[in-house]
DNA sequence: GAGCATTTGTCCGTATGTATT
DNA sequence: CAATACATACGGACAAATGCT
């Protein structure tokens, strides 16, 4: 099939790793030279391409590992939570709040949010992760009015979603959202702790309470290719799974 | 700031092929060793890290050259035809059809196109170009009954869409649709055009007839991720586009 | 904390294969 | 056919990060 020896390394690894547990160690570069009987650069291309295909994560002086890739779906009648969603995927999340601010709003964003430019604003800056792994990169931004001491209920609780439903006595729904995949500016690479260019998503939203419609949060996500398959269905029909 | 030559160099040519318009040639390999006075591989590793971002495309035998990527905004306001949403993007589409057959549904196709297994339809292999440059390899799915010598008029008119508003009389408008990112499988890597694992996005999709709510469509998209961003709304409200 | 082995990251030079022009 | 340019591959070397002693 294929002429080339590091693709049928490739291959013949994606077979292997196939059914193994994420996080289970995948043979090292010098390892697989000699087991196929080729140098080092060979083995390392197989490595890469098995990286380039979302199937396993490179740590330098630690190992190569098998990956994992949840499916974070989006749509309209979902929650616009990150914990929820990464737990109907089946796995564990967790967030960790980088700052949380008052600043007034910048005229870029009052759009988003439906109000005058220079509103009192919190910014909350959060990085997330998925069973352990650093997986997400959030800027938020919440009118103080909606939870006037939301920087304080954030140290005892992580998810934004059950803080303003407590607090704030609402009920937040996804009421726009854009998803695409970019490559992220270098300080939100190192933010991730990529140091390559790797594709990223960019999901921008904003939240409206269910009730009243008024305007609660408008976000902007930046989250690891390798971590998540980001699925947005446009309108609410709900078809059966294929399986691919 | 960035302690490795290479990245050095990729930052560089990033700055210089800024302005360039689309295909413009990069220089060679040897032609930056020289330049920087580096070895053929720190070369290659800046261009190659140019093309992980997406800035270039590179081409056996022929060189590197500058890309471009547009972006392909889905939304349930939006038209569902992949040449109205690549002209809006400002850029030139033309699609070649691969194949029309006869077929009955397959049962998998079924719930998206609410009929009946079996039921007679049409199935459309077509490639579509970018400016002349293969970006989509897509599958669609239409009822016979919707228009029952699609066949002939394709040999005419090359756009799905406009044939099923003259020939069947319809208002295609875009009922659902999943949008992810994936690596797909051999044979539309292939169909593609490339030869490595890329990312390549896959976009499902259901059209209706404004009118009826009759399902006329049902397609799968696998889109170049070097060609294409992909930009899913998930609601109709729109934002003013902010610079990045 | 220091030291060490392991592992990936970067880089050199060189050679050959393969596709394009 | 020849020249060019990218793709693959070898061998060797050192750097940098990790994990363990």
């Amino acid at each position: 099939m294929t002429s080339t020896r590091y693709l049928e390394i490739a291959d013949k690894l994606a077979v292997e790793i196939d059914g193994c547990r994420p996080g289970t160690r995948v043979a090292s570069e010098p390892e697989l030279a000699a087991r196929f009987g080729v140098g080092r650069a060979a083995a390392r291309a197989a490595l890469q391409e098995l990286e380039r295909r979302l199937l396993v994560r490179r740590v330098q002086g630690a190992g190569t590992f098998v990956n994992r890739r949840i499916d974070y779906v989006i749509s309209h009648s979902r929650p616009p939570s990150w914990h929820t969603t990464v737990e109907a995927a089946g796995a564990t999340p967790r967030s960790h709040i980088k700052s949380v601010e008052r600043v007034p709003l910048p005229a870029g964003r009052a759009a988003h949010l439906d109000r005058a430019a220079g509103t009192p604003m919190h910014r909350v800056i959060r990085t997330c992760y998925i069973d352990d792994l650093l997986a997400t990169w959030i800027e938020e931004w919440i009118p103080v009015e909606v939870a006037p001491d939301l920087d304080l209920a954030l140290h005892s609780v992580e998810s934004i979603d059950l803080v303003l439903r407590q607090m704030g006595r609402v009920s937040p729904v996804r009421a726009w959202c854009r998803a695409s995949v970019d490559i992220p500016p270098p300080e939100v690479l190192r933010g991730l702790g990529v140091e390559a260019s790797v594709p990223v998503w960019l999901v921008d939203s904003v939240s409206r309470d269910e009730g009243t419609g008024q305007v609660l949060m408008a976000s902007s996500a930046w989250t690891r290719a390798d971590a998540v398959r980001v699925v947005v269905e446009l309108s609410d029909t709900v078809y059966p799974e294929e399986n691919a």
